[in-house]
RNA sequence: GGUUCCGUAGCUCAGCUGGAUAGAGCAGCUCACUUCUAAUGAGCAGGUCUUUGGUUCGAAUCCAAACGGGAUCACCA
């Protein structure tokens, strides 16, 4: 509708403005609830090429166009703005065309180029938590939209099972997890914990005691027994102890903060995981075997979270075999000149011209870093896939650096393909309380809030469900659709780029804006349906108000996937989809349907009820969110 | 301090490629179930869109500065 206008707008341009206009002056919005009409021009814009008032103008450039259009019923023009009201005959053969397209919205599969969409992307030493939550909807709602849009989408994550941090749980283990009367250490089996539970308890554990370690050093150093370190490391917290005199509290606790990294370097468990990691490389046996088994812990406890989560991946990528593609390529960019080697064996990238700092990828030691592993991750990926168009990586907005330097070193090594990798950067999730801190033991547990969203909706159900002849079967599987459903699309309703509060009261609430409602509102239509009869094709000749503005919206549903894919955000899908059932809402309280005597009224208030539903189904899949038949 | 993101109703958020009287949800106060599922709907109340300047016929939206908040600037990942 808005093309043909501008089109006749601009075919007529010389008629009605005397010289050719700029088709960027032709701007169309939303007609405003208040004032009648189905489609807004902007005047504006044309007042200086007709050189009359906003009013006279209007009135031409309408009359002219519903000349031209039957469709359009008739105008009006209100302070600059042309409102066109367009007819019943064209909602409602909208409505048929949407009413015949069983996949109305999606763009043909496959059609378009294939993209990598990687998220959740965990490390192996804790369990997964809320902000995962995030992460993993929004990967897979991100992937759903792409696919959506015709594009072919490979879901991929890649795990971090290597590293130091890995090390620290497997140290802390060995030194620290009880023996029982057979001789074991603990395991899954013997303790009933979940792998990942069990292996993050240790990773808490080597927190605890490597700062407990780190106190005593420093208690070591105030009291001036500085003799077991190095003279550099003495005379670095004289230096900091001393800066601390005249400065105020917060300037102090950075300080301190600082005097405790210099400890924690000194401490033997530190030492001990560092020379794991050195071993781990050099794939001792030993710690080889450890690290596998403790992986295989977290894997079958991240796979059954992930079960409950409903997302799942095409391709795994994993750290412990990426790094070394990753070594290999920072060889080969010395030898190119775009690293360079410090005295002390370590490698590192000068961006400084970019207006960036020097990054390293190399230890002195010989390991690699983060960064490395993502180079050998990315290179491995393109090998894998060539004809990747793009490959987005779901990753919190804490590494927006990370990611500038990752793209930036891509593209110094040479790879063309660099400038097709975007990081779809989301906001934290903060807690009414503050801040999550995995180390502090104040996170929110992913299987915890799962299974307490779930509960309640639960007990929720019971108690105002329509759940007669179900079966207990039947029955969990609607308490788990409806309580992650509330789950998913509260995260997933706040723009992903922003930062988000997450109330947990607020999170299994199930009115208003809330996954539940429009659980509901597709239930409230399949009982319709169920009891409608069978639908004829449409022969309804007039529309009423409430029943114009659901069509219009149901209109708006393909350009909406559209802008969900370009802006890679489900939001925008919440957004719209809650406004959907807003208004279908109103139309179904105010007029009736089952009721309605007028055959044709009733068959197509049916009809589009059934369409309502049908994009309520297909939106929620975008989220990952799975919609009940009845509730 | 450098870089970067953000600041809209009591709270949580939309709106931001400039356009009409800035919108929802929650919380508060009314009202509507003998009628299709009231997990609903209708209404009331709630705003100097952080501030100041600029661009423009027109600014919550663009630009600049200030103030306030977050993130980041590791031989952690």
């Amino acid at each position: 509708m808005e093309s043909q206008i501008k089109q006749i707008l601009e075919e007529n341009s010389e008629l009605l403005f005397g010289t050719t206009i700029d088709s960027k002056i032709i701007q169309f919005q939303k007609t405003r609830k208040d004032v009648e009409g189905d489609l807004t021009l902007v005047i504006f814009p044309f007042v200086k090429a007709l050189r009359c008032s906003p009013e006279e103008a209007g009135n031409k450039i309408g009359t002219f166009i519903q000349e031209k259009m039957s469709y359009i019923s008739h105008y009006n023009v209100v302070s600059g703005f042309l409102n066109f009201i367009i007819s019943s005959d064209y909602w409602l053969s909208e409505l048929d065309k949407i009413d015949k397209n069983p996949s109305y919205g999606f763009e043909t599969p496959n059609s378009k180029p294939t993209i990598m969409v990687e998220y959740s992307s965990p490390n192996t030493n804790k369990p997964l938590h809320l902000g995962h939550l995030r992460n993993n909807f929004l990967g897979y709602s991100v992937a759903e939209i792409l696919k959506a849009n015709g594009h072919k989408v490979i879901k991929s994550q890649i795990i971090n099972d290597r590293g130091i941090h890995i090390c620290k749980s497997m140290l802390a283990w060995e030194k620290f997890s009880p023996i029982n009367e057979k001789g074991e250490r603990e395991t899954p089996i013997n303790t009933g914990l979940k792998g990942d539970k069990l292996v993050g308890k240790y990773y808490v554990e080597f927190d605890k005691q490597f700062n407990a370690e780190a106190n005593s050093i420093i208690e070591q150093w105030n009291k001036g027994d500085v003799d077991d370190f190095s003279d550099k490391t003495v005379a670095e917290y004289i230096r900091l102890t001393e800066s601390k005199v005249g400065k105020d509290e917060k300037a102090t606790k950075g300080i301190d903060d600082k005097i405790k990294d210099l400890a924690k370097n000194e401490t033997s468990l530190l030492r001990e995981a560092k020379d794991m990691l050195v071993k781990w490389e050099a794939r001792d046996p030993q710690t080889y075997l450890l690290w596998t088994t403790m992986n295989s812990w977290v894997y079958e406890g991240f796979s059954s979270t992930y079960k409950s989560m409903g997302v799942d991946f095409d391709k795994l990528y994993y750290e412990s075999d990426t790094f070394v593609l990753g070594k290999d390529i920072v060889f080969e960019g010395i030898e190119k000149g775009v690293f360079f080697k410090k005295e002390d064996g370590s490698v590192w990238i000068d961006l400084t011209a970019d207006g960036l700092d020097e990054k390293i990828l190399l230890r002195s030691d010989g390991t690699t870093v983060y960064m490395t592993q993502d180079v050998g991750t990315a290179v491995d990926r393109y090998n894998d896939f060539p004809d990747l168009s793009g490959m987005i990586y779901t990753v919190g907005n804490e590494q927006d650096y990370h990611f500038k330097v990752l793209f930036l070193i891509l593209k110094k090594l040479g790879y063309s393909w660099a400038e097709n990798c975007s990081h779809l950067s989301y906001g934290m999730v903060d807690l009414p309380s503050g801040k999550m801190k995995s180390r502090e033991g104040t996170v929110v547990d992913a299987d915890d809030l799962m299974a307490e969203v779930v509960q309640s909706a639960k007990e929720m159900t019971q108690e105002r469900g329509y759940l007669e002849g179900m079966t207990e079967e039947d029955k969990n599987d609607l308490f788990q659709l409806i309580g992650m459903g509330g789950l998913k699309y509260y995260l997933l309703k706040v723009d992903p780029k922003k930062r988000m509060m997450f109330d947990p009261a607020e999170s299994i609430e199930l009115n208003g804006n809330t996954g539940p409602f429009i659980q509901y509102a597709h239930a409230r239509i399949k009982s319709l349906l169920a009891r409608g009869g069978d639908l004829k094709s449409l022969n309804a000749k007039e529309l009423e108000a409430s029943e114009k503005e659901v069509i219009k919206l149901l209109v708006e549903y393909p350009s909406i996937i559209q802008e969900a894919g370009k802006e890679l955000s489900p939001a925008v899908i919440c957004n719209y989809i809650f406004e959907l059932v807003k208004t279908y809402n109103q139309f179904y309280q105010n007029i009736p349907i089952l009721i309605e005597e007028v055959e044709e009224l009733k068959n197509m208030r049916l009809v589009l009820s059934k369409n309502i539903a049908k994009v309520i189904v297909s939106s929620m899949s975008l989220l990952g969110v799975r919609v009940p038949e009845r509730m």
